[in-house]
DNA sequence: GCTTCTATGTTAGGCACATTAACAAACAAA
DNA sequence: TTTGTTTGTTAATGTGCCTAACATAGAAGC
């Protein structure tokens, strides 16, 4: 559409406009004008500036109960696309939307296997998800602005420690597009955001996704911003020393080892009862046999319940985010709540606890979000042009 | 100077210039202007506009090597001056200074016990001193806009649980002068706001101040703002609840009933070897036999540092700080940094840890910053008229 | 089928706040 | 005294928004 050196410079209210286009969907005048206290010479101006270089689309019209109908506009098709990627341990999904997420195309690709962590099996999965979706380009979609993937690994800014962690191995089988901005973020971060826009934490600027499964994370949302941290580890509780008491040696990334499902499996079938059968596989069986009410399950679940509640207190003592969104595999159980709340309240400070209201989508459309969010600030200029 | 509900509505340029008087002291046009990207036409109308409504004051001519020489400005008398008080365990101190940090009074009141909570007592010199420096009042010095107090308690807003906290505590025998601003703040809070803007975090803008004293807490500060938390609870570490292991029954608060002075000078007390003299009484006696190289004394303070470090991973794993800056009667001493430094890299991510450049004024210059803070959105109207 | 009422959109005029360009003033050094 | 440098002012201009008034396009009433 223009080169990206020559981005054309909007008057602020013309910024405003788009911005809630984008955020909103479609929109007529009258809508966005009294939304932004703006005028309705105000509004013509803006909308001329946003049709003539292509931002925003007339898509129709719409009739109140009385009066002259309102012309409705969209995102337009100068404004482009993004690609959103969650590189996931068991899938890779791709969504290809428009900033005001009309949805384009989307994949869900199923791994073979389970992978530990971030390897060169799963950068092949995002290339080959990445190029067909490239592929599939129509000339409606205008041009792709952003590629944001999510990633299992802490995401740092080159330079510090960079090669600590393993964010580069995304880019051994992948290759960003030229020409397109690339957004890397941790995907735990990346569901706290999704559950701040479209989830459990709406209307909450400030509250902590916690992550309970075969690994332990938290995503820190406060003051409606993302809380990286200075090395990409805010929210690494998983990495918590532990354990911390007096005597005994506390290990680098132990809370992890020990909360995390595959430990706690192995705790319940040590210790399962000879007459209570044979003991759960793995977490969703354990789920399923508490819900059922079977005895020697709901114990374990409560144990677990209780060392969650015990883990977000200390979260809470630090950072009091007053609100606890629990996903992942054990932490998105209902089963776990009461014990939970009860230990987290009794432990630190009033904090609510609730369940993900996104499930496995939760990182998906977290960096869907913020890959628009990086498109937006891209074209309003109102970033570095190249970081 | 005029009614709160009719302060004169400024040119985004003459707050911007007044803004930069405030925060860098008495400065001349020709310093201000290139810095805000202001031309020099623009620059008269706003020092006219400020000068008129008295917010800026001439002060003098400052001579280049060459050329016409320039009128130097200041914050004005109508810019008025706040009061700044920590209201702490042992001492009241309190500071009266204009926006433009010009001291024009200051006190420090040694309570003639050490208070273990905010109670009455303090209330009362907090009254006595901030009524003394009220009589002090001269009219250069134009209006009292703020009264600031830093607590040993937490601070939340009213309506969530206030009652839960002691803050209101502090005018059981202190009323606030009527028509002025008053702002509370946790003392931890503060000290890391002043560690911020003049003492080890300068150009920090995330960093973690933790005090490590009679009492543990921590200020946060993220991208440069203060993190509260929903209950003002965000830093209350001495709150974690501790053990925090297999088996254990973690209690709440139990981390500062372990990790304070008290205990550890019983512990020291209980441990010390026969042969090595009497126990020292204190943390002070404990740390200056350190520093003279008895070895019963460098191994309590080891074990110490070594409890620190842990604490401070746990920290960093929440929120990965990057710079955490000790102060309190034992972090502020640099006998602690190489363990402390050696156990909290250890356990978790990068941290720079450095000891406080403050000391116990720390406190107060925080609060300080913080008042004038508050009178400066005040008068430039960029907040709620009455909260 | 005409008027009337209502909501949407445009045109004209003006104000607030910044700019650049040119000039005037006040100083040090030659 | 002259010259060059820095500071400050005056005049003219531009941008980005506003209000007021008008034009347009629909539904509803007679």
């Amino acid at each position: 559409m223009f080169p990206a050196d020559a981005r054309p410079s909007l008057t602020a209210s013309a910024r405003a406009v788009f911005r809630r286009l984008v955020l909103d969907g479609p929109s007529t005048r009258p809508q966005i004008g009294p939304l932004l206290g703006l005028s309705r010479p105000t509004m013509s101006a803006a909308i001329a500036e946003l049709e003539r270089i292509g931002y925003v689309d007339e898509i129709g019209v719409v009739q109140g109960t009385m009066g002259r109908r309102a012309v409705k506009y969209r995102a337009g098709r100068g404004a482009g696309h993004i690609i959103a990627v969650d590189a996931g341990a068991t899938h890779v999904r791709l969504r290809l939307a428009t900033l005001d997420r009309r949805l384009l195309h989307s994949r869900v690709h199923r791994l073979p296997t389970r992978q530990l962590m971030l390897n060169e099996e799963i950068s092949a999965a995002v290339a080959d998800e990445v190029a067909a979706a490239i592929a599939e380009r129509q000339d409606e979609w205008g041009p792709l602005r952003v590629v944001g993937i999510a990633l299992p690994t802490r995401v740092v800014d080159k330079g510090l420690d960079w090669d600590a962690t393993r964010q580069n191995v995304i880019f051994s089988r992948f290759s960003p597009p030229g020409g397109v901005d690339l957004v890397l973020e941790n995907n735990v971060n990346c569901a706290a955001v999704a559950e701040r826009f479209y989830g459990a934490a709406k209307d909450w600027p400030t509250f902590a996704y916690i992550q309970i499964g075969l690994k332990i994370g938290m995503g820190l949302m406060l003051g409606g911003e993302l809380v990286r941290g200075r090395n990409g580890a805010a929210g690494e509780i998983g990495h918590l020393s532990f354990p911390f008491a007096p005597g005994l040696l506390p290990v680098a990334g132990e809370a992890e080892r020990y909360m995390g499902t595959e430990a706690l499996i192995a705790r319940v079938r040590a210790d399962w009862p000879a007459d209570a059968g044979a003991p759960p596989l793995d977490t969703r069986e354990l789920l399923s046999r508490a819900e059922a009410g079977e005895p020697a399950a709901l114990v374990h679940v409560d144990r677990h319940a209780t060392d969650v509640g015990a883990l977000i207190a200390a979260c809470v003592s630090v950072v009091d985010p007053g609100l606890v969104v629990l996903g992942g595999g054990m932490g998105a159980s209902p089963l776990l709540l009461p014990k939970t709340r009860e230990v987290a309240n009794r432990l630190s400070y009033p904090v609510e606890v609730e369940n993900s209201a996104l499930g496995s989508d939760a990182t998906v459309l977290g960096i869907e979000r913020l890959a628009i969010d990086r498109a937006m600030s891209f074209l309003l200029g109102d970033d570095p042009i190249t970081p």
